[in-house]
DNA sequence: CTGAAAGCGCTTACAG
DNA sequence: CTGAAAGCGCTTACAG
């Protein structure tokens, strides 16, 4: 019975067509959208019929250039082709429109300039806040984002970008990617290894891929172990990288008995390698990642990782932002915690 | 040296503010932004050094309200915590920045409802386009969509909603979900294979599930074999749903030698079960999936599978909607090509 | 090639 | 509790 409203209307229907058809203000039915305990039950209750009734819904452009708030975030990520950013934006998107935000997705594939471009295309769709991921980005990123003034949280790190000229810092909510090399180095060391290898990220331009190679040499170095610098190799993040990552310290002499890879992605292309090469893993090769995907807890031989609570991260990202919103105050960094699961690793085979 | 202008100014630099410094109308500055030719070259030196100076980002919403375009894209997908989806969206967002789209995302987690939400949402932030997975959506969302008189693409599938009591349409650009499950019935068929089961995932609501079901049912009939309903079981996407189906299809007699996946997450679900299980594959089992994941290429024993370019379906659908958005023609359906990749599949074994 | 001015569709003090 | 009106920061015919 509304067809002939819906259908037949060329355009689609303004707030003032609203307020027509209810017989109020625009500023009434303004009201009643976004503070409905300022207009009478009585008024409201028209107001929503007319609504119903035409089908309206409020143009955001207009609303956030009225208000001077879009209601959207804008989040930044190295991709999206890692399950473990993708379950992190999973948590901030769910926890965002929860709230009434929606999220505005960029990818940087890891180069800061396109982090850049992307930092200012969000910008210029008016996000209320800006996500990143690490502490370490482009000047001219950090500069826009201050020149924007919203509120912008740094993800998936603990520790504020060591070069900094910049005095510029943002609250933290991350992990301590230095703790995750150190948890994975010391569960090595206590099964009794000696001689370890550690595939990583590229650390250029990546905190947090430093980081772990940072506590992982350290916490050798204090059981007395050396990393020598061809027994830690640099690898893109992919199946691949862990393969050749793999290939090149399974020729070292002495060989690695233990290898850390940064991420899971890498110590599955690892996993995947000594397959094929036909090493005993865990017995004569324990691997030890980062992360725990999915996958890692399915997979055979069994794969130890450091469990990231990248879903809650994502959520708690998300709260944060939208309290910081809310109130005006800047948030204090948090840390969340890490824990290492521990599956199919075993000491040095004896020789 | 533009410290002062840049750090002292409380309020965010306005397009009058550039258009004050270079001594120009701001009517001249906004054409120098969007339609560069039509200001001389010299006017445009002077207001993009004012642009510079002055660390000037436009207002989004100010745009998109005087020029009824917001230059964003709004994509509903089930989730992000699937590669599959994850790897669109990348494929989407990526050829979207490159044409000065932002991607607005959403995750419906399989909900009817919640996707109509999710759209309401989007519609609000008055996106230019929306990107739809699957023909089957709620009757609330496709009247939104179609009061929204935006441009909609549809995703995943080359068919319409079969039980259409409604007229709307959108144009498809997909895969023809029924063949997936058809190559995989001849491959295994063709192997020798004569008792089967499918694992499929939940069809209720997913137009895209239902038809693999289909694909593998209707081939298999066409070789004169039966799929029996107990040898057919719906799981929720997960390794879980995998491994459960895989259970349940091990312990019915005859016992099926050959299994198809809805897609790769169920078959390295069921592949791990069958690991646990002691099962041999392929030579006892033959296990078949769709998507071709990263993983399943990596993963031994070996995982038949569909493969989905879904990556080039992120982009097909984004420059679709960018030349739809500028030539407002609507564009012809599109199927993109799909192939079986054969890895550790056998027949079955002689008894 | 450039400017003055209207207008995009909302929100929000300010009155009442 | 409600309305009249100004204003958010751009774009875009319309003139010149």
């Amino acid at each position: 019975m509304n067809d002939a409203l819906e259908t037949n209307s060329v355009e689609r229907p303004r707030l003032s067509d609203v307020a027509a058809l209810a017989g109020v203000s625009t500023a009434t039915v303004s009201r009643a959208l976004s503070n409905p305990d300022m207009v009478k039950g009585n008024t409201r209750e028209r107001i929503l019929q007319a609504i119903a009734r035409l089908g309206y819904v409020p143009d955001g452009a207009a609303r956030a250039l009225a208000s001077g708030r879009a209601r959207m975030v804008g989040a930044i990520v190295p991709t999206l082709d890692n399950a473990i950013f993708a379950r992190a934006v999973q948590g901030l998107q769910s926890t965002l429109s929860n709230a009434g935000y929606q999220l505005l997705i960029s990818a940087h594939e890891y180069s800061l300039a396109s982090e850049t471009e992307a930092a200012r295309a969000l910008l210029e769709r008016a996000v209320d806040a800006l996500v990143l991921v690490g502490a370490e980005h482009a000047h001219e990123t950090w500069d826009m984002v201050r020149a924007s003034r919203i509120p912008v949280l740094i993800t998936w790190t603990n520790t504020a970008a060591a070069s900094e000229i910049l005095t510029t810092t943002a609250p933290l909510i991350g992990f301590d990617n230095r703790l995750i090399g150190r948890l994975a180095a010391e569960h090595l060391l206590s099964l009794g290894h000696r001689t370890f290898g550690m595939i990583s990220g590229v650390t250029r331009h990546n905190d947090r891929a430093r980081h772990r190679v940072d506590g992982f040499r350290t916490a050798l170095a204090e059981a007395g172990v050396r990393l020598p610098e061809a027994n830690l190799i640099e690898q893109p993040f992919g199946f691949d990288g862990g393969r050749a990552g793999l290939k090149h310290l399974m020729q070292l002499r002495p060989r690695p008995t233990a290898v850390f890879c940064g991420n899971d992605v890498l110590a599955l292309g690892a996993l995947f390698e000594a397959q094929s090469m036909k090493i005993d893993v865990p017995h004569a090769l324990s691997i030890v990642g980062c992360d725990n995907l999915p996958i890692s807890s399915q997979i055979t031989p069994g794969l130890s990782t450091v469990l990231l609570p990248t879903y809650e991260l994502g959520q708690r990202a998300a709260s944060t932002l939208l309290e910081w919103l809310a109130t005006g105050q800047a948030p204090d960094n948090a840390c969340l915690p890490i824990e290492l699961v521990v599956r199919g690793t075993s000491g040095p085979a004896p020789n």
